[in-house]
DNA sequence: TCACTGGCTATGAAAAAGCTAAGCCAGGCT
DNA sequence: AGCCTGGCTTAGCTTTTTCATAGCCAGTGA
């Protein structure tokens, strides 16, 4: 296989399936010339980037609202769970509502909140992904489509309702709702140096 | 508002928005009869359950293959990048592959394989949450269909081309593919007690 | 009033994640 | 041969996560 000494022969994607990143387009495109302050991700994670922080959202999901549900489901400690439970209702994941059954004394339930329930697609893309690559054999549960009874996965979307192959996906500057003039990265980073 | 002394109302979801969890269904309608064995989220946060493991894929996703790239773009420490590229090899999400700039020796990159692409829904799903839910203001990056120029999120799809709204989710029992007979969830799941 | 109990908290400990700083080393160039 | 340097590793430390265990306490029923 002829070699090339093209410079910039690192940049191109020369097979689509052996480097499949994403392409980071316009002021973007030079990474080393902006950094990745202010990130969703990583602000997703100060809220969600625990291992038993998912684990209870996973079981609030399934429907656990009760403490004592989500001790018999998660396998995790009793002053994990306690803590984490406050962090998901404070961060705005859960809310606090008090219920009684009859004969028995108030208790609280944590109900999941519209905040809380958006992460099912996080959280459906990662049992696919764990399914697909991690499970030597096929789970024993699997999320489906009630309507219709089909496999229900994660999928990339657009806003044009397009399925969007990764291949096309592009990481761009912010533009501006209106005019569509690209926002510059430091206009939203005044902060950190 | 009259209350009711139905002794199921815990379980009934009196309002869609309150309390939007997923359906489960046949036998694991009975959440506290099974246990979360083998179960695909945490398959997969065994590999990528560290806040930097997060970071890193962001960043691989984002093009970076060589240390020093980590290093500049993460903010994480050497040790920990080390440790982590190492994992996440060992996983394969990355691949360790030597290459040569002209007049420089021989050093590794770490591509991205499929396995770590595939990765991209589950990134791009706690991108649009941490977004919509945690940012004070729009980030200063966003992802695009390059074909339309629509922005992207992660949405629930089924194998039969709907769009499918959260309250039409459910955990089922896997079937097997031939005829569709619903596994016990013992079947696959012999080990821990 | 007393016993009970669900839902925590407190305590101490272990393990993991992450950091700073220093150092090693292989391989390329001079 | 010697210097330089990118890519790590090592050591020591801090912080975070998680656990086991014990205990507290408010509120309910007897």
């Amino acid at each position: 296989m002829p070699t090339t000494d093209d410079d910039h022969a690192e940049h191109l994607r020369p097979d689509q399936g052996a480097d499949p990143h994403i392409t980071l387009t316009g002021r973007l495109a030079d990474r080393d010339s902006w950094r990745a302050d202010n990130c969703p991700i990583v602000a997703a994670l100060d809220v969600i980037g625990t291992r038993s922080a998912f684990v209870i959202m996973r079981e609030a999901l399934y429907g656990a609202s009760r403490f004592e549900q989500f001790v018999k489901r998660t396998q995790l400690s009793e002053p994990i769970i306690a803590t984490r439970l406050r962090e998901l209702t404070e961060a705005g994941l859960l809310a606090k509502e008090p219920y009684r059954e009859p004969g028995e004394r108030t208790r609280n339930a944590y109900r999941l909140t519209e905040k809380g329930a958006d992460l099912l697609p996080a959280l459906t893309a990662l049992f696919s992904w764990g399914t697909r690559w991690q499970l030597s054999s096929r789970p024993p549960v699997e999320l489906a489509h009630s309507d219709c009874g089909g496999l229900v996965t994660s999928v990339l979307y657009c806003e044009h309702g397009h399925i969007v192959d990764p291949s096309t996906v592009e990481l761009r500057p912010t533009r501006n709702q209106r005019d569509g003039t690209a926002r510059s990265p430091s206009e939203a980073d005044p902060k950190r140096a």
